[in-house]
DNA sequence: GAGGCTAGTGACAGCCACTGACAATTGACA
DNA sequence: TGTCAATTGTCAGTGGCTGTCACTAGCCTC
């Protein structure tokens, strides 16, 4: 079979309504706010039961989440195909800048980039998201800390450096999409510039003095 | 006036009632977790409404974090207090190893060092409340990249140093507190020498090869 | 030390996120 | 076409949290 098997009515069906409740949603959280949007008006605007949005998302953040997610799947997977002989830092650099430039044909399948791209804007803005996200992030940093034990052939939790590295990596990174969300500049390509800048910075941080005089 | 001029009987009455709350508020958490526990439990073992309760406290969680936020504000102090002349990031590592040090005293006045440390262990196996910690901890970082900027006489929204530095240091204490959260050492010396160890990981892991074969 | 002022409290009603149970509907498939 | 199973709606309920209002008890003044 050439075409992938066209699901049924009822499988599309179900894609349809998910579809529909994550835009409104999201729609609804940029429009008005996160905290000031009820699940009863997200329905509502699709037309159907709240009870069905619970059956789709586990609550009014996962929603949220819901392309960060696929955004990070991809993440690790390109940290994992990067050559393994490549020093773990700059495997981690490499794979960072390699998800910014493909966001639109990875996100753009669930939701358009840009929405994708304001959404993350909200998540540092509220409160209540930004505590999810960081938490996400910890889930995150887990795991890539594994992968890069085993590139490096190390014990994760015997030896610091593959959990330390990450932590040092992705606390950059945090700085970066912290420092771009509060700034006037939504595109793609200020994110990624203030990610190399930044990632730049890691090391003569380490060094004693910062003063050159 | 030689003695602190002793607080009139309302004052007293209502650090009483906190402090009922808070104590109720921790065991109950500790004994039967976090979000088993409801609000109306806790204020009917301490015979009070329950909108008593968040008159004290914004939300159960405020609870949990009360004594982190003394702890917090100590470190913060402490990172002010070091010399002048010391680099920034042996001002951090310093600062903490004060706080934990000194962690009987600070904390002790507000609720037994003991019930800290379980709190702390709580927090790290409850994801609400470990997103929340995070969260806090962004808080927390910002403040530390400006106190850091001031020491340097730098502009902390020029030079990426000041947050880069504080994100490496605060994201190599993370790793161990979890670490330590999950192991089965709660002695406050255990978490000490994890911090020194894993703080003196981080120079190394940004050598280019790990591998000394 | 009587009486007014006000901070702190209890009681109650209500909003919203979220869940369980059961009935109604609708696609799938023989 | 009829049966089965997945999806959905309805309804009732729990728990965190807030607004309101009346009342009590510490305080302050005269």
């Amino acid at each position: 079979m050439v075409t992938a098997s066209r699901p049924g009515l009822r499988e599309r069906k179900k894609q349809r309504t998910r579809d529909a409740l994550l835009h409104a949603a999201l729609e609804l959280f940029l429009a008005q706010g996160y905290e000031r949007t009820t699940v009863d008006e997200i329905t509502e605007t699709v037309d159907v039961s709240q009870r069905t949005f619970f059956r789709y998302f586990a609550g009014k953040e996962e929603a949220v989440f819901f392309a960060q997610s696929v955004m990070e799947s991809h993440f690790v997977e390109a940290v994992r195909q990067r050559p393994p002989l490549e020093a773990p830092l700059e495997a981690l650099r490499q794979a960072t800048l390699e998800v910014w430039d493909g966001l639109g044909e990875v996100v753009g399948q669930i939701i358009p980039a840009e929405l994708h791209l304001h959404t993350c804007r909200l998540i540092e803005s509220t409160p209540a998201l930004l505590a999810t996200q960081l938490r996400r992030s910890a889930e995150l940093e887990e795991e890539l800390a594994r992968v890069i034990a085993e590139r490096e052939g190390l014990d994760v939790d015997t030896d610091p450096r593959p959990r330390v590295a990450v932590a040092v990596f992705c606390g950059a990174l945090r700085v970066t999409k912290r420092l771009w969300s509060c700034g006037d500049d939504t595109s793609p390509a200020s994110i990624r510039e203030l990610t190399v800048r930044y990632l730049d910075a890691v090391r003569p941080t380490l060094a004693e003095k910062w003063r050159t005089e």
